[in-house]
DNA sequence: GCGGGTTTTCGCGGTCTCTTGATGACATTC
DNA sequence: GAATGTCATCAAGAGACCGCGAAAACCCGC
């Protein structure tokens, strides 16, 4: 899962990057509105960590521009804790959820996490495709019981697949949703990382190919 | 299908076009209005992605030309986020959705999709003709319920015999629908897509030849 | 710095897809 | 029945796509 975070505070921006690269997300930043604006453009993320404190920027355009693209990009509006009425305009213009700075960095974690499993499994922290089972909190991997070490890039390539069992996902969408911006687009990296996952799935034709199409987790029948 | 896209900016066309082929549409581009003119006159298309930001070049002008055509060509338009506006305006000259930028890929996709469908089944991407099944969605097919492994070309034949159950359609009707526009107009290619998808249909004259008009797909009766 | 693990690039080779061209079946016309 | 036009089938070549292994580059903790 890919990440934005509009924030212009450097120091919180190294912590911010370094903890949720840690816990397995690809992360962009974008200092002020502008970049912003042109990171939403050029690229797709699963979320957007956005502080309403930007220099010159309007953090509630920002939001609103997210929105009415109509797309499933979750918000996280930071606001400060003075600015509490901030809160109540900022689910109105969409975001989906709001931290009052100063935050502890696990609840942080936890408010992403609940989001980006929104649209999948609900609940719990743990998702389940057939005989696999992932645990986005602990980032632990598992196949039948047996537990995966997997590197982070194998966890996050597996992680968007399980998002999207039964569905082909092309190897332009896994760089878009695993790697961050500063990829190579014409990389061929996808297609190693998906060599090595399967060889650690001990190949039991889990991971499909669907030529010239991309590649599909197959569903339990 | 086949989409026209008319876009001046490379990168974005480029990534457009990757995505568009894999979702299994035929892809014409033209980087500016004269050529979006001009190959709308010569070639038939199914839907247009029209950008309004176009170098010298009127985008409402070239929405009025294709919807005095007549036809049955859907229109996307694309405007920038500043010229919200330009909606209205847009749908007032005949296009069907528009999409702000930025957007994400699979929005786009998705209307795409939903604006296609619009003169046959209806609400879903799925299409059923008697025991034949396609889900433009997943880019999968089944026969009675035995799922098929068809190649791009042959997906893009029966999807649009499927569109249009009961009709007969030209081998160069399914020429223009669903090869693109570096393709020979005098090829036997149809021909040979035509005949390998029977055979993976198992050939229970589900489409049938109209000697020197093309072909059929049967309808349920 | 050093060393181990991770990520990425590169190139080979195999497989699948697309297209062409040849050949033959079938129907129609004369 | 010969000539003609239309189409199906097959084989073969070109090109695209993908998997794999090896090596290089990178990163991070010590």
């Amino acid at each position: 899962m890919r990440l934005l975070v509009v924030e212009d505070e450097e120091d919180l921006v190294d912590a911010l990057r370094v903890g949720l690269v840690r816990a397995g997300y690809a992360v962009d930043v974008a200092y002020d509105a502008p970049s912003a604006h042109e990171k939403l453009q050029v690229n797709t993320y699963d979320l957007v960590l956005l502080d309403l404190n930007l220099p010159g920027g309007d953090g509630f355009q920002l939001c609103r521009t997210v929105r009415s693209a109509g797309q499933g990009v979750r918000i996280i509006m930071i606001t400060a804790r003075d600015r509490l009425d901030d809160r109540v305009r900022g689910l109105d213009e969409g975001a989906d959820d709001y931290l009052v700075k100063p935050f502890a960095f696990p609840e942080l974690l936890a408010r992403v996490r609940a989001l980006l499993r929104r649209d999948t499994g609900g609940g719990t922290s743990v998702l389940e495709v057939g005989g696999l089972r992932i645990d986005t909190a602990r980032l632990e991997v598992s196949l039948d019981g047996r537990s995966l070490a997997l590197t982070p890039k194998e966890y996050g390539v597996l992680h968007y697949l399980m998002t999207r069992p039964g569905h082909v996902v092309s190897a332009e969408e896994l760089l878009e949703h695993v790697w961050d911006e500063h990829t190579d687009p014409f990389t061929s990296t996808v297609r190693v990382t998906v060599g090595n996952l399967r060889r650690k799935l001990q190949e039991e034709g889990l991971i499909e190919t669907v030529i010239s199409r991309g590649y599909r987790l197959k569903e339990p029948s």
